[in-house]
DNA sequence: TAAAGTAGTCAACGTGGTTGTCGAAACCGT
DNA sequence: ACGGTTTCGACAACCACGTTGACTACTTTA
């Protein structure tokens, strides 16, 4: 996965720790969608992923996507336009609320969920056989200490600023 | 850090390792540039820091940049339009290949990756106190296993497709 | 010396963010 | 029941960061 690349001067020792984290993350992302692209969903790219989980399978509204993803409500219009162009969700009037409109997975979208759930159990089962069980749950519960509250809505999209 | 945000729907586990290994990541990222905008880097982005990183203290062309971030020599090329801009680094014609421009870091630039290592030092040690020095020095070396070949160039900038 | 390769730049574009503004709808206190 | 406040969705302008393609200038190589 990934064409050899030259190297860079020496690292510092300081900054291993979080490119290890990175290119442990990048890594699971790149195998992932590589895979997804394999399984009929060619076009899925990793913030769709995110924020199709924002959504869920019981729908939200953009302004909600937006809150869970740590965007704004904007933004996540915009990206929701993105999903509903490639038929990953469609928008629907709230019946009960003439402002809002639900934003829910189509089973194209659905499908891609589920596949992604199966493809990271194959993924952390690879890191199984290299690492053992141990370690492998070891590490979890390690970042789970050092990052609390690491469940959804990590901020993922846009961390670059 | 981070303001307290919705939390969306049920976490598949699948999906907990990648999560977790974000987070760490962003976690870290996040600190630093807090802490650097302290002392005296309050406009240098993520992206940035990687940059200068690829750049290194020796120097290199903006070619050699985009190969060692994974990205194109035009990319690279704009990146290094802003750190000269902000400047961070400076170009230079190469007298003995008159295609060559040389792009060095300034002092205000080694500035910055000095005390960037010395924050990321202080954050892994924080990390230590949280997990004891045997298990952050095992999360290290477990990731290296899984994760061949995570020297410095990691593809870090735009991840997202 | 001609051909091929490499470095840098320009232009056009796509994606993922931001802020500000706005109208329509809902909520709430008097 | 009405008027003020909040919320939702949308639009516009903008920025950061990436892409391809095309082009010139220079170097290397056959």
């Amino acid at each position: 996965m990934g064409e050899p690349r030259d190297r860079g001067p020496a690292d510092p020792p300081g900054f291993e720790l979080p490119l290890l984290l990175f290119a442990g993350f990048r890594s699971l992302i790149d195998q992932l969608h590589a895979e997804l692209a394999r399984r009929g969903h060619p076009d899925l790219r990793p913030a769709y992923g995110f924020a199709m989980q924002a959504i869920g399978v019981r729908g939200a509204t953009a302004s909600e996507v937006g809150r869970r993803l740590g965007v704004s409500k904007q933004a996540a219009g915009k990206t929701v336009d993105r999903l509903a162009a490639l038929g990953y969700v469609e928008r629907v009037d709230d019946p009960g609320d003439g402002r809002r409109k639900l934003i829910r997975l189509t089973p194209h979208g659905i499908d891609s969920l589920v596949k992604a759930a199966e493809v990271f159990d194959r993924l952390r089962a690879r890191w199984v056989e290299q690492l053992g069980a141990d370690r492998v749950a070891q590490l979890e519960s390690s970042l789970r200490v050092v990052v609390p509250d690491a469940g959804f809505p990590v901020d993922v999209p846009g961390w670059f600023g």
